[in-house]
DNA sequence: GACTGGACCAAATTCGTATTTTGGTCGGAC
DNA sequence: GTCCGACCAAAATACGAATTTGGTCCAGTC
């Protein structure tokens, strides 16, 4: 227990340096030098804790994804209603997706770390599909959601978190307006 | 208007031996001496009717996105409702984008051509917004939509042009499967 | 055992330079 | 009006040499 929680705590300090250089010089231009330098570690040691360059980056984006889903999650604690909470979950998600990328190009990167970048947004979804699932079920349970049946909640599930996914990606190449994000919330809720 | 009409034929057989070429080396390594050869005439002969290389590209580009919307605009007429008429209008849309882009590998050719590319979206978003808007009013006149006020329908189509604008993207870099398009559809229709 | 410097290496990248190609212009022919 | 072909500067490509990078591994220290 003693010697994970040290391995968790040496891990997260390297994690900590990367973020900070792939801000400054981007996934793909910064070198697993700079990464130990800032860390002020040698290189071996990143090796010790990380396979390669691209297992440091997903732990790095596994994190992050990771600490959005918990805000979300909170925010999402705070509401009475099920439409709320839906509402609350992708809004808190879209806010903060917004803030940890500014910072990255991503849509430059895009080339270089493909596989990467699918990884984590499948875990992304993943996140995703747990929350938004877990909220329509209680909003079918109090009978808030009219729309849908038992059987479609799983359906719809995905037809959300498809959408959300496509905003998010969007974020990386096309500049969406916050405006824009809650006239369609707004609408995935309410319909038309 | 005799001189028109062949200005016009003349420009559609450079267009249509754009398309070949550019699906088959991609947008990017087709060179102008490639499309000119393709349609039987000179270099000259191309900038007699197109100003450059990316306007060719564009020209091409407009065409596809209006016969899309012609097509569209077809089977909507088809329908009866205002929510019907919605659906087929984002539905044909994405079936047609979808089997015209097929060949194509836009997110390869984002880099180099990605000012052309916007400025086709932004053409696609007119297109749909005029579409969108005019289905919303019918079905607002009608009583069909009961979520939406006179004064929300810009927003509404705003939000929904939008969503179809971020899924088309997603087209290019992501793989959208036909029944998750569905569900969306259906949800943006129904909400929750 | 955890950590790490440094030697090492193949592959990848960068760099400078020469060469070729390309988008675009324009004169002139039909 | 239509369009070929000569021409040109800029862009792209090719190529070889040099450098850098991701990754491996050994041995040493605490």
């Amino acid at each position: 227990m003693s010697s994970l929680s040290k391995d968790d705590r040496a891990r997260a300090g390297i994690l900590q340096a990367d973020d900070s250089v792939f801000q400054r010089w981007g996934l793909t231009k910064t070198t697993m030098e700079d990464i130990a330098r800032e860390a002020g570690k040698g290189k071996s040691t990143l090796y010790y804790y990380f396979k390669n360059k691209d297992e440091v980056l997903e732990a790095l984006a596994h994190i992050q994804v990771a600490r959005i889903a918990a805000l979300a999650r909170e925010e999402t604690a705070r509401k009475e209603t099920a439409r709320e909470q839906l509402i609350a979950y992708v809004y808190i998600t879209f806010r903060e997706i917004r803030r940890t990328m500014a910072p990255y190009d991503i849509e430059r990167e895009m080339g270089s770390h493909r596989a990467v970048i699918d990884r984590v947004l499948a875990k992304f979804d993943a996140e995703n599909e747990k929350a938004v699932e877990s909220i329509l079920r209680l909003g079918f349970q109090r009978g808030e959601f009219k729309s849908i049946g038992l059987r479609d909640i799983k359906a719809t599930t995905r037809a959300i978190v498809a959408v959300i996914r496509s905003l998010t990606l969007n974020l990386f190449i096309d500049n969406q307006d916050k405006q824009l994000i809650d006239l369609i919330i707004a609408l995935l809720s309410e319909g038309l």
